[in-house]
DNA sequence: GATATTAAATCAAATAAATTGACTAATTAA
DNA sequence: TTAATTAGTCAATTTATTTGATTTAATATC
């Protein structure tokens, strides 16, 4: 916090900004990447130099805009670095390895039945030692592993799961250090954050958060989650429950399914609810992408739900608005996507609905790029995110 | 946003850093600085020099601990600066000269009826003149000139004040460019911001923030305005209402003096709505100081009024509270200290009632240390703030 | 009481990154 | 054909931090 700093990190961060830069507007040239960063051309030269070497960012086509020499486009390349996202949860585990544009190369993908730890350790190493035999360029480099835990689940400043918001849920996992026991059986610097903050993380590198610095992300999965993204990173709070919406208490519960003694929105807005909704009228489903077809079918019973999932998705996002002033609102998560673009077609107009009539702007309601995998994906962004992401904190020793 | 940086900033920045750390921990010892700013003994000697030789600081005793050479303590000079701070309001305009540690040296106050901008300009630079003609040490350095504006107003990226949220409070005042009218009078550098954002900023270079990076602040004055403070600077949000809980949407109204087509907070939660309410029961009063007394005296309707506003504010604390998990809600503004100490006294078991059970962490609530004068002593603080606050930013070219 | 040890602070020289200035090459405008 | 403009880089310069050595002042220890 109270850190200063020197010339190597200066280094370190004017090498990161380039490449941002260049990942963020290229294909673009050197000349221009100067005049976007305020650096001199010939240290933005130096680093691109570098940036080469390291086989990161690749030459590409020669553009001549108006007079002068034509200019040498520069693009990231897609091989310069790989990394492997696990996004693990109750119900199951998605893991993949991904390049540095976040294209998926390989995919794994389990049902499991809430495991214990032991377990739950077991299956992620074996599927990061499975993604790590693919075939890949021999000379691009490999960032680490990123896992995404669920969110009641929150990692303490030891590398220890601990269960800050709700114990029960998770009836082992309490002061588990889940990256020494990982660390054990694979050979990689591992990251951890929970799949909301993860997504979002996805979202602002690789998807509907690329070209901007501050938005709120929702996570509709198992539960309700979230991620506050301000000044370009996640911002996680005191106790790293930051964006966690689900225990979001709502003072009038309608829902018929409600068995916690305070309701909270997260009761409602989960999978197994839906699925409980569906079952009592005898609708049988399982997996988040038989719903996809419901939906398409028109079912009643689901845009019941859909639309009471409005309705307590509405005051949440108002709080948000009036908090954060946010212009941004991304949606995302494991329910089907045109569920999910049903939600941010509709918000907007309940938004305004409760709101103050004075006030004329909105943020806009977005869906997110990276589909139902966005928790998997956000966590192979982790390890990429940290190497090379030109957040102001590189700047400072410590 | 994609600036990079070279030594001048640096130098810049280890600047900032090293006063921040004598304001902060002083007294201190350049060897301690060194300690906890990562920086170099010999950097840090460099730069209490310079420090020194601009009066910013002084040598104080000379301390030995263990063996070898005492150090020499480091302590703010309080006269090596001035600022000073005017809060305008609908009511009333306070303006203050302010010492570097935030020690009121000259004050006026005037109560105003919701002047037009044309006269408040010619009252605020009246106001500042005055206050310059105070005698301060002749070698010390005037940082400048804040002012706080209201919470529905708000500054656009022209200097300009514009109406965002509630036009209809302020008819004169749109498109007003503040800064340059009241740049014709004033010669000084001007800095311009709502007072629940400069109240913000005083609680957190002077105040109940000054070791916390993170909090919410609450601004209970003509309205209720609130401050987002993350990682050592506010927050304003896209629109720059960030923290303008005033108009969050209260579902279920209950205040028999809503007038609101949409209920919101700020309705219930302003101070003439809290005279009309005491008016009604033929209590007749018209200023802040005045509620004390009633107060200590046990006041029934008084007391149903802050029972009632505290029932509004615990949704608005507890959606914080998930949002961005803050560990700190500071609250100030202008009702009388002992009012607001009775708010944070009650609320946290308000907040635990209505939070799921399970969570075992909650934020604190305190008072904050500036008193009913926080908009002003804020507005004084944000030259000396843009002069030496630590910011990252500062880091950054552009 | 003399000497070794520890620590603070600073002087002087070295280091390292960005900057400045000069230059080459490539293209278009006139 | 020539002048103007722009991209890009080499070489030298600048400048804040760092490194290493030195001085000073206190305590610990024999």
């Amino acid at each position: 916090m109270l850190s200063g700093t020197n010339l190597k990190y200066t280094k370190a961060f004017n090498f990161r900004i380039v490449f941002e830069t260049i990942r963020l507007l290229g294909p673009i040239s050197r000349a221009d990447i100067a005049r976007k960063t305020n650096l001199t051309p010939q240290t933005v030269s130096n680093i691109v130099h570098r940036l080469i070497q390291k086989s990161l960012i690749l030459s590409a086509d020669k553009l001549q805009k108006r007079r002068g020499a034509p200019s040498t486009n520069l693009i990231l390349n897609p091989n310069g670095a790989y990394s492997i996202g696990i996004d693990f949860n109750r119900d199951h585990l998605t893991g993949m390895l991904v390049d540095l544009e976040g294209k998926v190369i390989s995919k794994y993908f389990y049902e499991v039945d809430n495991p214990e730890p032991y377990r739950a350790v077991q299956l992620i190493s074996d599927t990061v030692n499975l993604l790590k035999e693919v075939q890949i360029d021999q000379k691009s480099y490999f960032a680490g592993v990123g896992i995404s835990l669920p969110g009641p689940l929150s990692i303490n400043e030891n590398n220890e799961v601990i269960n800050t918001i709700n114990p029960k849920a998770f009836p082992n996992w309490h002061n588990v250090p889940i990256v020494a026991l990982l660390q054990q059986k694979i050979d990689s610097s591992i990251f951890l954050k929970n799949n909301a903050s993860a997504a979002a993380i996805g979202e602002l590198w690789y998807g509907a958060g690329k070209n901007q610095n501050d938005f709120l992300y929702l996570f509709m999965g198992a539960g309700l989650g979230g991620g506050v993204v301000i000044a370009g990173s996640v911002f996680e709070g005191a106790n790293r429950n930051a964006g966690e919406l689900g225990y979001f208490p709502f003072i009038n519960d309608v829902s018929p399914l409600s068995t916690s003694d305070v309701p909270h929105i997260g009761e409602h807005f989960n999978l197994s609810n839906l699925y409980s909704w569906l079952n009592i009228s005898g609708i049988m489903i399982k997996r988040p992408e038989d719903l996809e077809n419901l939906y398409l079918k028109g079912n009643k019973k689901l845009s019941e739900w859909i639309d009471l999932a409005k309705t307590y998705l509405t005051p949440v996002l108002l709080s948000a608005e009036y908090l954060l002033d946010f212009d941004t609102v991304i949606l995302g998560g494991r329910l089907p996507e045109v569920i999910i673009k049903h939600f941010a077609l509709d918000l907007p107009d309940l938004l305004s609905k409760d709101r103050v009539d004075m006030k004329s702007v909105a943020p806009k309601v977005i869906v997110g790029t990276a589909g139902p995998d966005a928790a998997a994906l956000g966590a192979a962004t982790l390890p990429v995110f940290d190497l090379f992401s030109a957040q102001k904190d590189i700047l400072l020793k410590n």
